[in-house]
DNA sequence: GTGGTCTAGACCACT
DNA sequence: GTGGTCTAGACCACC
């Protein structure tokens, strides 16, 4: 999974929000040390203090801990990944119907296509 | 509604899904004439020959109409427009399973909650 | 009042925590304007980006809200001013029995000792 | 226990203070020797003669004595320690009800919040 | 090596 | 003018 950046957002946020799904996705598992933040930086080829910034974010939302001089590790508490989890999901959710609504498509007729459609796999 | 151009895609198909959209959405009538090219192109921030492209795919997916002489209007058709509509849906609908799919939610799940949630309003 | 930094923690926690403390007892009224970044920066004689470190975190405590274009303000919210103002008054507490711990009064003595001294003025 | 020195007072007041606390708290035990002026600068990385004037000032308030040839030891004195102990416990009364104060509690909250609260341990 | 802090200076959008 | 973002580079404490 590449970095996909734009400037519609601060990028520290982008940076934040793809480690978050990463975290979710399990790319980076529950518990596991993180990529240093120089690391990061250099992949995401960012200023190492932008990134810092992202993941001091995760910090404060609880996804990940920071172990002063031993790195930086995904949090073990499943409640707090379920939480951004959910959270996620909302986002989706709300995008999904508000898509739906620029096409002229109602709440209630965008929830009745995906009980009908989609029926593959 | 502004132009919103990245660079992950071909800016003229870009183009072209954002005025089917403002077909779609009514901001550009049945029926009704489009602005000219070289205002769209002005708009968009684009050079004339790469909107020119994307409304010519529109052409070809029957959404709009050229009249030799006196420019080019969107088409009457209901049909059309419903067609090009239920592509639209189809692609909320996938790009929100798929979303869902990589935060760890089955295809069934994400219609649960779908059902279930957002009542708000 | 003076601003007083040491090194004894990050100087963005200590600003924050003495702005905090400026809301609390009135000298940055509710709803009142702040002074800018760049103002109070210079007042504090620190770098304008950390000054606006201590001032996000603020935000983020719900403490001050900003207003983009025209300056940070304080809160309008009794209610997010009084949580503060308790937060504060159990640090104090807690400061003041531990203070009293390392003397070696418990707890109880400690107590005891506010409820009857200090009945001068 | 290590030593915390700023510059917001005279540093041999601060050693004076700290030693005092060590000496109330027993880890500088009553009738015991104290380490020698070298040794205290030395651990406190300051010069012999800053140490020496805390000491002289600890002598002078009767917490220690000094023995001519045999170094200087605590006072065995209970009322001695006491005092300093009912001093120093003075001292943390006070700077809770003015911190307490700062924040918009009179004397009479400041006390009904530590009778009630904290209850905890 | 790790994370964290701070500064300096530039740039942006908004009004 | 305002707040906010980003970069570059330095320094610190910890192990």
């Amino acid at each position: 999974m590449k970095w996909k950046l734009d400037d519609s957002m601060p990028i520290w946020i982008q940076l934040a929000e793809q480690i978050a799904q990463r975290i979710v996705s399990g790319v980076y598992p529950m518990g596991e040390k993180l990529p240093s933040v120089r690391e990061l930086a250099a992949d995401a080829n960012v200023n190492p203090n932008t990134m810092q910034r992202a993941l001091s974010k995760l910090d404060d939302d609880g996804l990940t801990e920071t172990n002063r001089t031993s790195g930086r590790s995904v949090t073990a508490s499943v409640e707090a990944i379920n939480a951004e989890r959910k959270k996620m999901a909302e986002q989706q959710m709300k995008r999904y119907l508000e898509g739906m609504a620029q096409i002229g498509f109602s709440n209630a007729e965008a929830k009745k296509m995906i009980e009908l459609g989609e029926d593959e796999e």
